[in-house]
DNA sequence: TACGAGCGTACGTTATCACGTACGACGCCA
DNA sequence: TGGCGTCGTACGTGATAACGTACGCTCGTA
């Protein structure tokens, strides 16, 4: 899904601008910390970097290297990932059922569509799916593998529903629901006599622009 | 959500490894990379990143700082919260429908579950509501405020709903959805004389206090 | 075979990250 | 009022991140 074509994708400098965000993480770190009663020493005890460290990240003086940030993360009981989640996204986007544009073949078993703006700045995809009885997902037209780190829940809305992820099958049927990561190699089965339905979210899948 | 809570956590060293984890990013920069065909002068072209240092990356032997890191992010077209989510929950998990515990009171008029793992981590919370008619979301044991920052996307499974965000209405059908900032207050009502279900996904809070 | 173009990596230099120490400011209690 | 403890920050030093250059390598191609 997204973008990220594996095709030569060169040929135009994504941005250019190189120079990014000026990633001004220190008030966040600085407002997590206070957030938590701790002082410069304290979170350097619990972090193993120096307090006058901590007090120029937070400042913005200097940047600091993945391993200090992921041990300040660590001290302020969150990933790195999740220390560094200031993204956007703004609004109130209403996608009605006639004017989302519909994926996959009913003909060939597998209909779909996403329910969420297309727009850059996206954290999570919702989409519906329909699975008529003996189809598999993964056929021509199919929503292509999905980019490296996202994760996927599914939530069978009717039917009963195969996963098949990394070679192993779960079976789940209607009202059950599954979390797994997106990028490894998977699809979805119908095994029952009926029609299925699926509510697919894949989350992480935001693209800069 | 997750953990922290915003007392005197001091007394007790986190997790005082400190070392934390060995953050292996490189690995999956290099995956990244080599599924967008680009060479290291290429990615080193787009992010400014000198092609020497994103071989050291890659290969584990220098850990960058969080700007040339958010560079890499930027060259590779993601966010680097995303970049590093090498964290995390991995695996699969199902959640069942008669496993999962619900919230709300059919005798209110709102009952709810969360379908996916009550993990810390999870990207992406997913839950299926059912709204009597006539009620609104947001009384007593009604899942509270979300956090700064994060993101919900409804979408109508059944009957119809009302979604009211910052004071403004917006009117959904079966099969459509909507995509809001769950920051901003807001709250779903039932206008019609059928029961309404809906599932949300709300994404990527980031925790404050 | 020879050769240029591209690749990834080893080398040496410079910039700066990260540490330990030390200083002024503020609050508390004798 | 003085002393004690803690706060956040300004030093100076050693470690290392990041750069530019240059080497050996594998391909297509003449």
């Amino acid at each position: 899904m997204t973008v990220a074509t594996p095709e030569k994708t060169s040929p135009s400098k994504v941005s250019a601008d190189g120079a990014a965000k000026p990633l001004d993480v220190g008030p966040r770190i600085r407002a997590l910390r206070e957030a938590m009663n701790l002082s410069l020493r304290d979170l350097g005890e619990r972090t193993g970097v120096s307090a006058p460290m901590l007090s120029q990240v937070e400042r913005g003086e200097t940047s600091p290297t993945l391993t200090v940030a992921s041990r300040i993360a660590a001290g302020l009981e969150l990933s790195l990932s999740q220390l560094l989640r200031l993204d956007e996204g703004e609004g109130v986007t209403v996608v009605r059922r006639a004017d989302r544009r519909p994926g996959g073949s009913r003909a060939r078993g597998h209909s779909y569509a996403l329910v969420t703006p297309s727009l850059p700045g996206q954290r999570a995809e919702v989409s519906t799916h329909s699975l008529a009885s003996g189809i598999a997902t993964g056929g021509p037209g199919d929503p292509p593998m999905h980019e490296p780190g996202s994760r996927e829940t599914a939530l069978v809305t009717g039917g009963t529903l195969r996963l098949v992820c990394a070679g192993t099958g779960y079976d789940l049927h209607e009202g059950d629901a599954v979390t797994f990561d997106a990028d490894l190699p998977h699809h979805f089965e119908n095994p029952g006599p009926h029609e299925a339905r699926f509510v697919a979210v894949v989350s992480a899948g935001l693209r800069r622009s």
